[in-house]
DNA sequence: TTTGGCTGCCC
DNA sequence: ATTCTGC
DNA sequence: GCAGAATGGGCAGCCAAA
């Protein structure tokens, strides 16, 4: 990695970093960024939109990560400060975010502090520019193998050195994945605009170049270099991921279908992975819905889509989704995760067969579909697809009646699937990558209450918050109650669901019952960070009940070395009706776990259906 | 050689 | 993944 | 309603310690 000629202070980064911080007006972050974009020599722009967006380079270039998270961080900054590694994590604690750890640590100990481990002439620091801490962290991210964590250590202690307080600080959040300024990248899109594309109407251009090449570096820099007319010129490539259409949320289907505008298309929502599937004669290429190139965990869908995708060239998407082709049943997402690997893949085809359900076309023998309705790219689908049992089409109807929904939703979810899509079909149902403009909505089971499984957990520890909750407490640990052994065993850690309000009152609630030790009554594996005698009930809600490494509730009751833990935990509300001993316990746990299980294999069976 | 901590990426 | 908040 | 930033369980890969 040579450096390029253009360059710039990082510090100018910083600075600008520091003030769209401190504030919350997006037109005035906007502003701001713009004035940094414009000091920004093109060369260097895209990586200057890499930093801003707490990366290295696009997920799907298939370049190693940085490879160092907290942890590492911690090291590297006792590494560059002179401090222990407790202090580090001490101050991180209280205030909630490593970086502002490293930047104190760096303001005490200016000059002679560190300046004792070795060279008095650290203290004519040369400035950091963009170049420079660029090509420091591809060098953290490239080291790899036998002592390549030290490596990493190293490579960050010394750029945290050369750093001033304020760079050290966004050099920590950088490392840590984001900048936590409030500048993401509709942001950074609408200062493109306002600069290279003369103004904020240029954005929806801008906008289509990003969603088709999935790389904002490049797209600034295609704008910065050559300018509005080559980004229009951006076309789908086979090959190059496009970034996904997402889905809003809603829980009541009348709503869902005005919103959609009355007639939609309704398909399953399986529970597996997002897969965009692109084919270019032979060859085939998978990405995951981060975009991340995922080809080589799956040689069967390969072969699937070389052998029953009927076109040249073609991009589709789909889910693929766990099953028994004994029974043809679908199989929980935790199957399909294991799929998640590099090694014996064939031993894991296998294993854990797959199948694909397809849902949508974006591209076709050189046509673009992603500007198409959503009726027109079905249809080109179908015609595309040569349906097998293992690679075929979302099972959907077709309606506008709310009782139709409901019905349909009831048959998805006994078969296994998690609930259903609701799409817009009329004209401006485009391919629209991200979520705006409520083409797509999700209505899944855990969206509904009575359709899931409540508990009432009992909390037993609570962890420093960070970010915007530094400084608070981020999340609780919640047990269930073994009435038979007396104990409370920990079923999940649950952080969202909490208002402002509630999290503020958090430390007087808990403030009677915190204790330095873990409770003699409280059955974890987890450490938090404090804490707490069981006495406080909440009642949380999930999607379902998952086998658990890590959490005892349960353990081995199931499953040997296994509890029982609760997939997307959310807060709903305090239970101060109820005592510790009122909680949901842990046999209940393993009946509800085993009532789920029948639910996703059992029902489909019985003959009287149909 | 095995185990366990950490990280990144699925949801 | 879900949820909350400020604009 | 959008955009951004908090937060969850759990899997495999990687590397270092045991």
């Amino acid at each position: 990695m040579s450096s390029r000629q253009a360059d710039m202070p990082v510090g100018l980064l910083a600075d600008v970093f520091e003030r769209i911080e401190a504030i919350t007006s997006r037109t005035q972050m906007t502003a701001l960024l713009v004035g940094l974009f414009k000091q920004t020599p093109p060369e260097i722009i895209d990586r200057v939109v890499y930093l801003i967006q707490g990366r290295l380079w696009p997920d799907w270039k298939g370049l190693p990560e940085i490879g160092v998270g907290e942890k590492l961080l911690v090291k590297a900054i006792a590494l560059a400060t002179g401090v222990t590694e407790a202090s580090v994590e001490g101050l991180s604690k209280s205030l909630g975010d490593l970086g502002k750890a490293a930047e104190q640590l760096k303001s005490k100990s200016t000059g002679r502090s560190q300046g004792v481990t070795l060279l008095s002439y650290t203290q004519q620091r040369t400035e950091l520019t963009v170049n420079r801490v660029y090509e420091t962290l591809v060098r953290v991210a490239m080291a790899q193998g036998e002592g390549s964590k030290d490596i990493k250590i190293r490579l960050l202690a010394g750029l945290l050195k050369e750093a001033s307080p304020k760079e050290a600080k966004f050099i920590v959040r950088f490392v840590e994945g984001r900048l936590r300024v409030g500048i993401g990248e509709a942001t950074i899109m609408d200062a493109l605009a306002t600069i290279y594309g003369g103004g904020v109407a240029a954005r929806p251009l801008i906008e289509r170049a990003y969603n088709l090449r999935a790389d904002l570096g490049e797209v600034a820099k295609i704008l910065a270099s050559k300018g509005l007319e080559a980004v229009k010129e951006v076309r789908p490539e086979v090959g190059t991921p496009i970034r996904p259409m997402l889905a809003e949320r809603l829980s009541d289907p009348g709503e869902i279908l005005e919103k959609v505008g009355g007639d939609a298309f309704i398909e399953y929502k399986y529970d597996g992975e997002r897969a965009q599937i692109h084919k270019k004669g032979d060859k085939v290429w998978i990405f995951s819905r981060r975009l991340e190139n995922i080809t080589q965990q799956y040689p069967d869908v390969v072969e699937l889509a070389r052998n029953h995708l009927k076109a040249d060239e073609a991009i589709v998407e789909g889910e693929i989704v766990a099953y028994d082709p004994e029974t043809g049943e679908l199989k929980p997402f935790q199957e399909l995760m294991h799929r998640k690997r590099k090694h014996d893949i064939h031993s894991a085809i296998k294993e854990y067969p797959v199948k694909v359900f397809l849902f949508d076309l974006l591209y076709l023998n050189g046509h673009d579909y992603t500007v198409e309705t959503l009726p027109v790219r079905r249809s080109k689908l179908e015609e595309v697809v040569d349906k097998v049992e293992e690679f075929t089409i979302a099972e959907y109807i077709r309606t506008n009646k709310v009782d139709e929904l409901e019905k349909f939703f009831l048959k998805a979810i006994s078969e296994g699937a998690e609930g259903v899509m609701v799409k817009a079909l009329h004209g401006d149902s485009i391919y629209q990558a991200g979520t705006r403009g409520w083409l797509w909505i999700k209505f899944k089971r855990d969206y509904r209450s009575e359709m899931v499984d409540t508990v009432d957990l009992v909390v037993v520890g609570a962890f420093h918050g960070k970010g915007r909750r530094g400084g608070k407490y981020g999340a609780l640990l919640m047990a269930a109650y073994n009435d038979e052994k007396d104990v409370f065993e920990t079923v999940c850690k649950v952080g969202s669901g909490f208002k402002d309000e509630d999290l503020d009152k958090l430390p007087e609630i808990l403030k009677p019952y915190m204790r330095d030790r873990r409770h003699p009554r409280v059955v974890a594996n987890m450490e938090p960070d404090v804490w707490v005698e069981p006495a406080l009930v909440a009642e949380i809600i999930g999607a379902e009940l998952t086998l658990s490494p890590v959490h005892t509730c349960a353990y081995g009751k199931v499953k040997s070395d296994a509890g029982i833990s609760i997939r997307f935990p959310r807060f709903i509300r305090w239970r101060p009706d109820k005592s510790p001993e009122d909680a949901t316990t842990s046999n209940e746990l393993v009946e509800m776990y085993q009532q789920q299980l029948k639910k996703i294999t059992g029902e489909t069976k019985p003959s009287e259906e149909a």
